[in-house]
DNA sequence: TGCATTTTTCTGTCGCTACTGAAAATTCAG
DNA sequence: CTGAATTTTCAGTAGCGACAGAAAAATGCA
């Protein structure tokens, strides 16, 4: 808290409630306090920060921040902002909800299910030969549960093939709520 | 693995190395290594199981199986299974994949979804009485994103309510994302 | 090239959570 | 009601990940 103050960023209250429950939310999802706290910030920020003040306004350490941000460039969440003729680089997150969210599965696809359903595959594999009644049921689970995978994997490269624009205005206009009631 | 052997049930190779990858997946889903294993291993295993059974078969001790169980049941993915003459208590999990799915889409839902909600329009409020330009920027992505949230709950209200078969149908059959492209 | 500024890497510490084993509580047969 | 079987709670431990601070590397201006 006796960071150096002078590079703080004026934080409103209802901001740094929103970076807090953020912070908060983060490790169920996959990523620490730290890494939650930042994007909520960058994401709330109109303009592109420096990891300084990054630091100091969050009241964490700077190599924290470093490496922070590293991670969130990886979930391709944080983009460095060029800065003219500033020498201290500054970031950036996308500010579009919908865009953060469709990354966010897009990593976690990458990340997860893919691997997992490569895995699985293998796992049936060797379940062919197991012939147990044992064994043949959870080859037929296993199975059925790859196959889920895969359509969700499908409905997943619909979604981010198509245009942003065209998804938002799909699922607002309530157009695919729709379809299941036929 | 000197635990009391007899009681182990005989997994198959297949078996075995799903719940461990089960295992690891786990965490970067918000339960515990023992947690997913212990729901990996009965949903792969067709008849119920009792705590110590698994305990040994997963080399765990029986008060962590207890308490694992415990949260399986909160999470609705474990339940009771009535044990006819047996003095032990007997415990499954639901074999279908989609339902399973469908019962974490719940459950992340009730406990993670609704109260950043609630607590977003909180912020939205309290945003209101700060007139700074960053703050009116900051309260309309805050509307966003709760706006978001709102349409993603609105999607799963319908495919919750709807009868699994005819879920699955839709999905399986691509009308879903035909929707897309019109 | 040399120097100042900035970023990254590295090392050690702290705190938290998962886990164990033992003790307490509950359940149920006789 | 009593005691064995079973489950749950509790307290202590161990291991792991987040984090701070220092050291090293990289960047870029003179």
């Amino acid at each position: 808290m006796s960071d150096d103050d002078s590079l703080k960023v004026a934080l409103t209250p209802s901001m740094e409630a929103y970076i807090l429950h953020w912070g908060e939310m983060g490790p169920q999802w996959g990523v620490n306090r730290t890494v939650a706290q930042i994007h909520a910030l960058l994401w709330i920020w109109s303009e592109a920060l420096d990891a300084d003040t990054i630091a100091a306004t969050l009241g964490v350490a700077r190599s924290n921040v470093s490496n922070s941000l590293r991670e969130l460039r990886d979930w391709g969440l944080v983009k460095p902002a060029n800065a003219l003729g500033r020498r201290k680089e500054l970031f950036t997150a996308d500010k579009d909800p919908w865009e953060v969210f469709l990354q966010v599965l897009r990593e976690r696809r990458k990340r997860e299910i893919e691997p997992t359903l490569k895995a699985l595959r293998g796992f049936v594999a060797m379940a062919e030969k197991e012939k147990s009644p044992e064994a043949v049921g959870a080859k037929k689970r296993m199975l059925e549960l790859s196959e889920l995978m895969e359509q969700l994997c499908a409905i997943h490269d619909t979604a981010c093939t198509l245009p942003p624009t065209l998804l938002r205005k799909a699922l607002k206009g309530g157009k695919l709520l729709s379809i299941f009631k036929s």
